[in-house]
DNA sequence: CAATTTCCTGACCAAATAGTCCAGTTTTTT
DNA sequence: AAAAAACTGGACTATTTGGTCAGGAAATTG
């Protein structure tokens, strides 16, 4: 849906910018910049307050332009959030790798867990931005669910099929068990809050992170009766 | 928090207005269904929408009535979301009883999964609508999550705790564990779109959640080195 | 019955919003 | 150096919003 987004510039500096009078912009580089920090500050702020309820001046305060630029740049709020959601997506496919029937159970989940749980803690905001249109109904990637995404899934639960049927783990329900792994991991970007307070922390550690992977690991690896790699 | 709400009630004009003249109402029995028609109706748009994007004008159309009936009831659109999150936080209490050391671990683990995904079923809405609170930084319910909530995270936690070491299950983190039966579960409510795309199918049937709890119960329990009670 | 209390609602308003417009500035190309 | 293209930002508009309010309807009371 929607994929005419230019390339992803992994930008550098975020220097406060305001005053630097940079004589020498390479063509291009404003704008990439811009763009940049348009999504962004959309990215905090669509996932904080959601798509209606975010309002472009908010962006552009956020991004420290003004409003009618960031206009400029997206002609509405829309396409602000389209663009948003190809990116994400896009992050989603590149993320995992093929799996094969010849692979090892143990180790493929495992590494799965561990992408995923990674991917809560490099990028949580997207994370939640995903999990606020899912729960509204998907009006923006329902197509990409029943298309792509669900491929994805397929696929992956196709092979972990064959692991089944050749005897290499317990019987259980490969696409169950997708979504198990999915959620469990989603969880730790999205109820943050909630698992901070039930903790008693007030943020995450990267310890934290590790932990949580090896519990997943450990419980569901064994759930499937796979021992750890 | 926050439970008052201006007393009494009207009398729903059900056949277009000044059809049927009931001179025998109930006291507080219509304002009762009033203020819960116009609860399910907030659950709804807010849980679609989300807070900011939900206008009081919708909730009244849903509820069939109008706006200024609805702010007559509820004085702002704050209160009607806090009556709503006061309501999901008391069935979550009710719902789940106390766990003792004496009990065994398989059975009631496995009776708390189906109820936990039991309560999705019965309340997607309402499951929806707290997730959509969580994720956008629980304004409202942060209080309740490091209070009432952690107490009873910590209160079930130790008694697994108690189990592990009287060798009676795997030792794995029992806040990890709770977190863990939380996720898979709310999970069903929460992507609800995601999955059925995933699986193809418009709707969930009844004997899906029973297949996705029995999954559950299986996977979890061997994970914890449990057999199925 | 009339008086009083309770309940209900259409009309209204100030604030906020998405998006337009265009005059001006800066950068790039010729 | 001049023309073209890209960019910026203030002013403006049409619409929508949450919430108020005065007065009317209904119920309750005496």
């Amino acid at each position: 849906m929607t994929r005419q987004i230019e390339p992803d510039s992994p930008e550098t500096k975020r220097t406060t910018s305001s005053g630097s009078k940079r004589k020498k912009v390479r063509p291009g580089r404003i704008r990439e910049r811009n763009r940049e920090r348009i999504l962004m500050a959309a990215e905090k702020e669509f996932s904080q307050n959601g798509f209606g309820a975010t309002t472009v001046q908010k962006i552009a305060d956020r991004a420290g332009l003004p409003k009618s630029n960031v206009l400029y740049y997206f002609s509405n709020k829309k396409r602000i959030y389209y663009a948003l959601m190809d990116d994400i997506m896009g992050r989603w496919n590149e993320m995992f790798s093929k799996i094969q029937p010849e692979d090892d159970p143990a180790t493929t989940l495992a590494s799965f867990i561990h992408a995923k749980v990674e991917l809560s803690r490099t990028h949580p905001l997207a994370s939640r931005l995903f999990a606020l249109e899912i729960i509204q109904g998907a009006p923006v990637l329902k197509d990409h669910l029943s298309t792509t995404m669900r491929e994805w899934v397929q696929a992956r639960a196709g092979v972990i099929q064959q692991w089944i049927d050749a005897g290499r783990m317990a019987p259980v329900d490969p696409v169950q068990l997708i979504l198990l792994i999915w959620s469990s991991t989603q969880h730790y970007a999205d109820f943050q809050v909630q698992i901070l307070a039930i903790e008693d922390k007030s943020e995450y550690t990267e310890s934290d992170f590790q932990h949580a992977a090896d519990f997943l690991t450990s419980v569901i690896l064994r759930g499937c009766g796979l021992a750890e790699p």
